[in-house]
DNA sequence: TATGTTTGAGAAACCCTTTTCCCACACATA
DNA sequence: TATGTGTGGGAAAAGGGTTTCTCAAACATA
C-alpha cells in the first residue's frame, strides 16, 4: 500500500485509494451527497482526516463555477474609510468561506482596469466597489463586468445596489443631541459645499433646528475644508460676531478637533459654554481631543458586512431590490 | 458556424474552433510557445482578440501549480501600518500579475487559522505576515505552511525572512537633525519601554548624542504611552526642572502632537525655542500640527514592495539569505 | 421461479488550460 | 526511388475535483 502521490499535497485520489473506494465515492462521502452505507462514509471521512486532506479550492471552483472569492476595489488610498468597510466585508463573508482580494487603485483608470481584469481572470464571484465619496464614481467602468457589483460609499449607476450611511439621520442625531443638551444657538462648521454629504448634513441640520423651533441664522453653515485648520479659522470667524453659538456641529472630526483647540485657546469651556459634536468617529482623533469628542459613527464596518452579505445573495441568484440603501449612523457620546 | 458555448464566458475552445485549430495550437499561439506558422499564430491571436478571450486563471493554475495569488495576514486591525504595507505589496506584485488576499485577524488565533486555511485551500503561492509590532508574533503557527512566508513588521522565527524598518538609523537621523539645527539639550519622549522599538530608538538616541559629544542627562528618556496625553504630561514633567531641553525627539507622531500642543500652551516657540521631531510620518497627524511636524518616515510602502518581491523570488525557488532585513527610514523635514 | 425495487458504488464525462508526445507532410539529399 | 530532416499542427493526458449515469447485487413481491 504505497502512496502514488509523494511530492505534492494530499488529493482526493489519495483518500480514495487508501479507503479502497473510487474518487466519486470519496467526493460524495466528504460532501455529504450521494447515497452510500453510513460506515463507508464514516470510513472515508476518517481516512481524509488522518491524511489531512483539504480539497483544492481551485479544482473545485473549476466545476462549481464558484470561486468563493470576491474582489474589493477602492480608490481610498489612505484607507481611512476602506479599512473598516473591508473588515466588515471580510467578517461577514468568512462564515461562507469567501475570501477577499483587496486592491487600491488610487485615481488611476489604467491601474483600476488591470486590477479588475486580474480579479475577473481569477473568477471572482462578485465585486465590491468602494471609495471615499458617495458622489464620485471609481475610475473604472463596471458595466460590462460579468459578475454582480455592489457599491459602497461610492457613486454607482442608478440601477445598481449602493450602500451608504444615512447622512441625514446622522446629522439629525448630532443636532438633536445638542438641542437636548440645552443648546439654542447651534452653528455648523463643515467641509466643501460641493461634497454631497456636506449638503445633506447641512440640510438635515437646518431641518432639525426648524423642527425644534430654533431660529436658523443666515450665515449658519460655514463651508470650508476638511481640516483642523479650517476649524480654527471658522471659530475665529464666529467669535468675531456678537452673538456666539453655544453648540457646534462639525462636518467631521478633524474640523471638530480644530474647533475645540480654538475654543480652548479662547478660554471657552467645553461642553459647558459650547458643546461640540463631530462626524466620523475617527477614534484616533475623537479620543484624543480634550475633552474626548462626542461624534457620529457611520457604522462603516456594518456597511461592509451588509455589502458582503448582499453580494453573496446576488451571487446566489437572489432577487434584491436595486437602488440606494442607507444604513443608520449612531451617536457616540463622549464628553464634548 | 455556431458557437457551442452560448451561456458562459469565452473559452479557448471557442477561440480554437473559430480559428479552425485545436486547443493545443490555440494555447501555444497565445502563450508564444510551440512551433507554428507565423500566420497561424497571428490568426489565432486575432480571433482571440475579437472574441475578447481571457484565459481562466483557475484552470491555468491547476496545471501550472502557480495561482499568482498571495495572502496577506495582519493583526493590525486599525490598519495604520498594514495599509501602506499592503499598498506596497500590491504595487510591487501587480506587474507580475499577482493578486493579494487581505485578511485582518485581530488577535484571534482561531480566526487566523480559518483565514490561513482558506488561503491555503485557494493555493496561494506564498504568505506575507504583517503586524504592528516587530517584537510580537502573529497568533498563528506558520511552521507547517507548505508555501514560503515572509514576515513584515512582526516577529518571525529566526530562520525566516523578516523585513523591518531600521529603527536605529531612523532614530539616528532624527537626533542628528536636531543636533544640526543647533540643539544641545535633547530629550526623548517615547512609548512603553517593553516595546523593542522603544529600546532601539532610545539606544540610538543616546549613541548619537554621545557621538556628537553632547551630554546625556540621567533622566533623559521619558517612557510612557503612545498617546498625545503622554506628550502633554511629559512636557509638564520636563518643564518642572530648571534645565529645559531645546530639542525633543518623540517616539511617535501622536506623542509629538501632544508635546507641541503643550509647548504652545506654555508659550514656547517651535522650532525657535524648542525643535521637535516625531516618528512615523503619519501624515494625518504630522501635517496638522502647528507648525507641521518634522518626522521620520519608515517607508512602509517600500517595505511592502520589498516583501512582495522577495516572496515571489522565494516562490520561484530562488535562494535568498534568511534573517532580518532592515530597510532605511527617511527624515521628512517640515517646520518643527 | 420470475419480475420489480432499492441500494451502494463506480465509470466516465466535465470544468478549462497546458504540455507532451507523435504524426503526416513537404522538401532536400543520396 | 528510397531515405533523412524539418515543420506545422493535433491527440491525449494531466491537473484535482464534482456529477451524472449506469449497473450489479441484494432484497421484496407476485
Amino acid at each position: 500500500m504505497t502512496d502514488a502521490n509523494v511530492g505534492g499535497r494530499v488529493t482526493i485520489y489519495d483518500v480514495a485509494s487508501k479507503a479502497g473506494v473510487s474518487t466519486a465515492t470519496a467526493s460524495k462521502a466528504l460532501n455529504d451527497t450521494g447515497r452510500m452505507a453510513v460506515e463507508t462514509r464514516a470510513r472515508i471521512r476518517r481516512v481524509a482526516e488522518e491524511l489531512g486532506f483539504r480539497p483544492n479550492a481551485l479544482a473545485r471552483s473549476l466545476t462549481s463555477k464558484r470561486s468563493f472569492t470576491v474582489g474589493l476595489l477602492t480608490d481610498d488610498t489612505y484607507g481611512r474609510f476602506t479599512l473598516p468597510v473591508m473588515a466588515g466585508v471580510s467578517e461577514g463573508l468568512i462564515d461562507q468561506g469567501v475570501s477577499v482580494f483587496l486592491c487600491s487603485v488610487g485615481g488611476d483608470p489604467a491601474l483600476a482596469r488591470i486590477h479588475l481584469d486580474a480579479m475577473l481572470d481569477k473568477q471572482v464571484d462578485g465585486i465590491i466597489a468602494t471609495g471615499k465619496r458617495v458622489d464620485r464614481p471609481l475610475p473604472v467602468d463596471f458595466s460590462a463586468v460579468p459578475v454582480p457589483v455592489v457599491y459602497v460609499l461610492t457613486e454607482g449607476p442608478a440601477e445598481a445596489i449602493t450602500l451608504v450611511p444615512d447622512e441625514r439621520q446622522g446629522a439629525h442625531e448630532a443636532v438633536r443631541h445638542l438641542i437636548q443638551r440645552g443648546c439654542r444657538r447651534i452653528a455648523h462648521i463643515t467641509g466643501p459645499e460641493h461634497f454631497l454629504v456636506v449638503r445633506e448634513r447641512a440640510l438635515s441640520y437646518r431641518q432639525t433646528l426648524e423642527a425644534a423651533g430654533l431660529k436658523v441664522p443666515a450665515a449658519d453653515v460655514l463651508y470650508g475644508t476638511w481640516s483642523e485648520h479650517w476649524g480654527h479659522e471658522a471659530v475665529a470667524r464666529l467669535w468675531s460676531f456678537d452673538e456666539r453659538p453655544d453648540g457646534i456641529f462639525c462636518g467631521n472630526d478633524q474640523i471638530a478637533r480644530g474647533v475645540m483647540d480654538a475654543l480652548r485657546e479662547r478660554g471657552v469651556a467645553i461642553p459647558h459654554d459650547v458643546a461640540v459634536v463631530g462626524f466620523d468617529n475617527w477614534e484616533i482623533v475623537a479620543e484624543e481631543t480634550r475633552p474626548p469628542l462626542t461624534t457620529i459613527d457611520m457604522n462603516l464596518k456594518e456597511l461592509g458586512r451588509q455589502a458582503g452579505l448582499t453580494l453573496v445573495r446576488l451571487v446566489n441568484g437572489e432577487e434584491i431590490e436595486k437602488g440606494l440603501l442607507q444604513l443608520p449612523c449612531k451617536l457616540v457620546v463622549r464628553s464634548s
